[in-house]
DNA sequence: AAATATAGTATCATATTTGATAACTTTTGT
DNA sequence: ACAAAAGTTATCAAATATGATACTATATTT
């Protein structure tokens, strides 16, 4: 039977820190899965595929799929989120609030 | 009395279509600049400077001033603009309509 | 099971945006 | 009238996003 670590209050902190960090992380590019999730549910509920969307703007299909995943962060400019909004036959919203 | 030219009609097609081509452009850049127009109304609201957003951004106001102005077509991403964002103390808003 | 369709990742070239700075103009305060 | 503050424009370097392509993984169809 192997002897464990008992767990002390200093791990608890250190993985407490990393939760807040990655949390504090995720929130700070909320806006940008935000609308990553919008674009990705916006053409499957049009019923296209990803290189649908890519022909309609002129690009290829892979750079639809790297501007739709959250496991980049990669910042889109709005030149290339209105065309994708354009290709979806949809309108870019931006606003404070 | 010098002589004018009388106006006909291909001329009238050409200045309607330039303006149709003025109107186009303008409202296909309309996300850009409502959210350029956006983020001059929360600042001076807030009764702040350029350079005051700039400092908390960590940049220059020069480049603040480009970023807010209309007279260019520079097209930014999303990282600037949550910058902004927060440094107004508010939140980036993107979604389709 | 094989073929096809769809989506995802990596890499490098190219284009575009932001950083940094100087010079200038306009506005505001005294 | 003058100085300071605020804003604008231009330029070039650096950083980053997109274009283009090859390849892989997964899902669907045959």
């Amino acid at each position: 039977m192997p002897i464990t670590k008992r767990p002390d209050f200093s791990d608890f902190k250190k993985k407490a820190l990393q939760n807040q960090e990655v949390k504090k992380e995720y929130e700070a590019l909320e806006p940008l899965f935000k609308i990553k999730k919008q674009l990705i549910v916006a053409r499957l509920s049009k019923g296209l595929t990803q290189d649908d969307i890519a022909k309609k703007i002129g690009t290829s299909k892979t750079n639809i799929s790297r501007l739709e995943s959250p496991n980049n962060s990669y910042m889109p400019n709005l030149a290339t989120l209105m065309k994708y909004a354009d290709a979806l036959g949809m309108k870019l919203n931006i606003g404070l609030t």
